[in-house]
DNA sequence: CATGAAGATGACGTTTACGTAATGCGAACG
DNA sequence: CGTTCGCATTACGTAAACGTCATCTTCATG
């Protein structure tokens, strides 16, 4: 069976990234791949981090954001009132995220009409063209 | 009534940015405010194009793709194989802005499901408290 | 006319998110 | 048994996106 740990070289691969880029993470305590020896092994756990990283990324969150994010997936072990927060941040998360749906929406609507726009100047241009033959 | 022309100051307050930032944009030609002397005077274009760049960023787009986006939305003098080419450009941000919506739901509805979790656990630990008492 | 507020222009500083050597180390291989 | 491979660490470099200063005009105003 396929082993549950990663090396570094296959997570490069698997999700195209650098292995700097993993040991950066790392540092940040984004990941926490554990070691055999000097090397570095990543589980299931990180895979996931590493996902929601990578997606966060695309979404224009920071790193630290990122981070914050990710606890929201990793409690379990906290205190009630730690986990009270954690909560109250999720909400705000929540929010956040509808709001920017809303606004890709509403930017999506936009580019779409500028398209159409697109199109009947294009046409128009044709026309002039074939005229002008 | 209201000028057309608004000053950077008025630009700042209005959209919340400082006048570094202006005049940065301005370098990188995202915005082309016209002077009166010296002074910068921002047109209705200039804020049009404000807006698109701040929500731009809100997407974690750079602001070089957020200058190629803005070119689509001023075009009109161009030729036909470049109004083409920029048709096509155009077509390729929409599917990824499309694209991104989708993982954006995604990421809401992944959310929503670890609030959920996060519920039960702050319930059960309440009531663990509770028979501690 | 002095001055002070608003804006302009360099020029250098800062943070984020890695890139890029330089160097070291253990295992595997010819 | 030397060397190459893969990975490690340390440290300096870099591009993007502004922040921050210092210095200079230009008006309006007391």
């Amino acid at each position: 069976m396929t082993e549950d740990l990663m090396t570094i070289r296959e997570m490069c691969e698997t999700y195209d990234v650098t292995p700097r880029t993993l040991r950066f993470y790392e540092a940040k305590e984004l990941l926490f791949p554990i070691r055999e020896g000097q090397k570095r092994l990543f589980t299931k756990s990180d895979r996931a981090r590493l996902k929601l990283i990578l997606r966060g990324k695309r979404f224009g969150f920071s790193l630290e954001e990122i981070r914050q994010l990710l606890d929201l997936y990793h409690v379990g072990d906290q205190q009630l009132t730690q986990m009270s927060r954690t909560y109250e941040i999720a909400l705000e998360r929540l929010a956040d995220m509808e709001a920017r749906r809303e606004e890709l929406t509403q930017a999506i609507d936009d580019l779409k009409e500028q398209l159409r726009w697109g199109e009947k100047v294009i046409a128009s241009m044709k026309n002039e063209k074939k005229a002008a033959e």
